[in-house]
DNA sequence: ATGAAAGCGCTAACAT
DNA sequence: ATGTTAGCGCTTTCAT
């Protein structure tokens, strides 16, 4: 059935032309009479013709495709899928925005490893949402010299020479995290404490680091949990337990993962503390599970469609060999009140 | 800096053999000697050689990618993400599925369209998840005999007389919609409602017309009310307040989205029905907001990974020509009971 | 404004 | 067991 694409060469036959006048009129190069270009053009619409993404790529040495590695896609377990909601929102809107660029969006895992999918590496270029420290893939990425932009920066990364050759999209840990924790200081707690996952990203680790120097500025004494991030609520329960276990119960909580929130507020009311009386409770993610919580649980909105957008226009712009744009000044993450800490 | 890529010829010259061996000992084509072997691999390992995927596609006319078509991704607002878990476990365990084949899977919303990413076009082959009645999509791959999978099946779809050559992933719509009735019913619901999306694909077309046979039979009254689902839970309030409104309340509700679902149950109680006491609630799609619902949300587990894996699964045997696997008495999808239809 | 021809890096006949 | 060579479909000098 299938009859054979018809090529570049069955168009420039039909059309009575040379191929190279074809690949003109499609490429937009060199120069061709607009009537030349109009028999070309129906010509090829007859005959159903698409250029060949794949020969072009040969040439160009380009294919169109951009390969996004999510931390959060565990090759092992991937019905263990962590942060769901931030995946699916930050893939979706990446997908998007390339397509709108005319760029296929690639999911992958991680191509370091020794089973990558040749196919995974042909990709023009990366985005590696949340990079960990010493990231191996970013360390192949650069010694490969192929381009790529992380969500986040990479953690004690060796201070980059040249900023332009790794852009940044700047997830803005510092900014809100101190949005959180004034938001329940604002709200009353003084004792508050901060649950992290384990991974080695800039989120965990800096936002720890602002927790720290935050606390000592407010002069209330730190407490922190760290459980990993693919425990879930269960993590969030354990981290909670040994926060109360530890002291003084906290009357302010700001965890990072939004199933560790959850898992937190679980033990909280078990153990016959209110939320948000006794306990006022902000995430560090949201989700869906969070709007429907009873209580409705606050969070900082990551807002991952923006930072995938932004991921996605600052590695065209590196592919095109033009400056990334400047997003100063325009902050992304944004603190979502509800009731979890809301007024009493 | 980026010094070009070694070739093929590069590695031939080092090695001291034939482009042809080197070729042979990678797509372990032909024969080449052990010892051959060895000095090619060393040669290619010390020049950081990997063959060109793009190069390879082109001889080939495969380029080692699969496309995922996900009717949830849509195009204009991508931050309307449609029933962001499934989404989610879909991509992330399909991704896992095809890197694991070698296999890289690219996200596509829609490359029927005008302005479709020429890369989309490229793949080897394409899963479409939950196809629509008259799918323009699989019209064009079928007429361009490009292989497909769907999940779903295509409603309405001329019956198609080579059943081999579009496999299809069973959702089970027949038997999950039967099992998530039964067990209202068990539970003790007679006036038992139905509400579904508006998209015409398999899971609401079907399911409404096993919903009216099953009312039949049972000698219910059928009552059903169809609301976008990118309406999420304003929704299902919608839909709660029609049924509500229509009638003599049902006592039990099946609501084939899970933030219809959540709409759903806000509503009731705002009336001061109880769940479950006064009405059941199944949802016919997991999440893990109905996970958390207070009260929690029982819930029909498509399990979307299982899905996933059986779809890359079916096109890859179709890719190679070979039957697709046949998964006939490996049920999948299963009921998870909680609060919101447990004993009272 | 148009065309001829040389590859892009690789694979697959077809020798040897 | 290894090598020669002709393309895959396209872009791109370089002529004309």
């Amino acid at each position: 059935m299938a009859a054979r694409r018809p090529t570049i060469r069955d168009v420039a036959r039909r059309a009575g032309v040379s191929v190279t006048t074809v690949s003109h009129t499609f490429t937009g190069n060199g120069t061709v009479a607009p009537a030349t270009q109009q028999r070309v053009r129906s010509a090829a619409h007859d005959l159903g013709y698409r250029p060949d993404v794949i020969a072009q790529g040969l040439r160009r040495n380009r294919l169109g495709v951009i390969a996004l590695v999510a931390r959060q896609l565990d090759a092992l377990r991937p019905d263990l899928l962590v942060d769901v909601d931030y995946f699916a929102r930050f893939a979706g809107a990446a997908a998007v925005a390339s397509l709108a660029e005319g760029l296929g969006l690639m999911l992958v895992s991680d191509p370091t490893g020794p089973r990558a999918a040749g196919a995974a590496l042909a990709s023009d270029g990366f985005i590696v949402t949340e990079p960990v420290t010493d990231d191996p893939l970013v360390a192949m990425l650069t010694s490969a010299g192929i381009p790529f932009v992380t969500v986040g920066e990479v953690p004690g990364g060796a201070p980059v020479d040249d900023p332009a050759a790794a852009p940044l999209v700047d997830i803005e840990s510092g900014r809100l995290t101190t949005l959180a924790l004034d938001h329940l200081w604002e709200a009353g707690a003084r004792r508050i404490a901060l649950v992290t996952g384990t991974d080695r990203n800039e989120w965990n680790l800096r936002t720890a680091a602002v927790y720290r120097r935050w606390a000592a500025y407010r002069r209330i004494t730190p407490a922190m949990a760290h459980v990993p991030e693919a425990l879930d609520d269960e993590g969030g329960r354990r981290a909670a337990a040994t926060l109360l276990d530890a002291g003084p119960p906290p009357d302010g909580v700001y965890a990072l993962t939004s199933n560790h929130a959850l898992g937190v507020v679980s033990v909280l009311s078990e153990r016959g503390l209110r939320v948000p009386e006794d306990v006022r409770i902000v995430a560090g993610s949201d989700a869906e599970s969070l709007r429907t919580a009873h209580p409705a649980i606050s969070s900082i909105d990551l807002q991952p469609d923006e930072l995938a957008r932004r991921a996605v226009e600052a590695l065209v712009a590196r592919l095109d060999d033009r400056p990334a744009p400047d997003h100063t000044g325009e902050p992304v993450g944004q603190l979502v009140v509800r009731a979890s800490s809301g007024s009493a």
